[in-house]
DNA sequence: ACAACTTATAGACCACTGGTTTAAACCACT
DNA sequence: AGTGGTTTAAACCAGTGGTCTATAAGTTGT
């Protein structure tokens, strides 16, 4: 790769700027209206399923034009999510990392779960979003931006889930790993129950149901 | 639809015969060489990323032949998951049914799960096709010949919650849906993290994080 | 033995997929 | 005016799941 013709080029393989790149310093309006139409699309048919023409046909743009903007399919996914999902939105990290005593943890932590329900609420396409992320594969979950942003999230919890270790409101005796595993599949089950549910319920029902969720967490992690 | 061309065809609609009626009277041999070389490449790609064309390949049979004997795509995969997967595998019905105390639940159903985890060891594509599995959008998971089998696995799986709610082995104060959300889930969880180190422990260790797993369900599903 | 019919097989063909490449238009800056 | 980066368009590619037609192989009735 790199044929070494005219070295002098000075640095050939330094390909002018990266597509990501380019696409941060587009518009607002255009790079939103790009992402959310690729959204909707992905929320409507999955990664696999949705249709890069479609998308490009719905935001009128061309294959070119995406191409200079993007790696590939993939690389707009992750964009997508990173636009829909800040990581900060998903656990009050300040607000957690606070917590001195096991039910300050377990207090904080449902204000934080409180905190970004009413978030994800507000953005229609956040379960078929999450629903289209959890699909992928292992493989394709570690990789490009979609991969920074889960170990990103990952991370997160790490930090969250070792203070409420620390201050003993969380058990030591699980490998961390599968501890995680645990944790975002309850949190995957629960988001799917309630989410849809939510706007239908009044006030006290939804702090019913987030207890409900909530106590479903310190069953299993508390020592 | 439908022409009303010469009527006296009498039901020209009853196409002779299913795919799969045609499928499953083909010699035993000439069943599993399909279903197994579909079941490696559902198992390595998933079933988005699984090539027909490569199955078909692979097994040396022709499209024709092919669609001869299958709806379509997610049709063999149905097949594949029926010829891998008997339900009754999952769970021993008869034995957790006979349980009449809290105590006889849980150990009947820790049995169950070593018999079940003592068979999954044994088919080599068991979590691969399992995570291929789960990562089907909800619509398709209810559809066709999949739909039909989760269909039975669920079934199974409430009587038997509810065998367990009868004798006050398991909690009441949650929407039987819900819960088996969660049971899902932790199973899947559980599944994922086990299934791959399960043949590198010895036989106290396996037993040891056998009832890590089963103790999880415990602390969610306990009144 | 031969025709009629059903069952089975092969493979050309279709619209569409994500992705690459080539070329031209646009735009700012000297 | 010219140069070089930026942006757009569209032809093109191999591969996708799925359809369709033609023919081969069996089976049946006479």
């Amino acid at each position: 790769m790199a044929t070494p013709r005219a070295t002098n080029f000075d640095e050939e393989t330094q390909d002018a700027m990266s597509p990501l790149a380019r696409f941060e310093k587009l518009d607002d309006e255009k790079k939103s209206n790009i992402l959310e139409t690729a959204a909707a699309e992905f929320a409507a048919n999955g990664f696999e399923g949705a249709s890069l023409n479609q998308i490009i046909n719905n935001a009128t743009i061309s294959k070119g034009t995406f191409y200079y903007y993007f790696e590939d399919k993939f690389d707009l996914f992750g964009a997508v999510f990173r636009h829909y999902f800040d990581p900060r939105m998903l656990l009050d990290r300040e607000l957690i990392m606070s917590a001195e005593t096991p039910d300050d943890f377990w207090e904080y932590f449902t204000t934080s779960s409180h905190q970004s329900m009413m978030l994800a609420v507000k953005k229609p396409l956040a379960i078929e979003l999450g629903t289209a992320l959890s699909a992928l594969s292992p493989e394709l979950l570690a990789q490009g931006e979609v991969g920074a942003y889960i170990a990103e999230v990952t991370a997160l919890l790490v930090e969250v889930i070792e203070h409420g270790q620390d201050i003993g409101a969380i058990r030591t005796d699980i490998p961390l790993e599968f501890l995680i595993q645990i944790w975002t599949s309850v949190d995957m089950a629960f988001t799917r129950w309630s989410l849809p549910r939510w706007k239908d319920l009044d006030e006290k029902e939804q702090a019913d149901l987030m207890l409900l969720g909530i106590d479903t967490y310190k069953r299993i992690m508390t020592p």
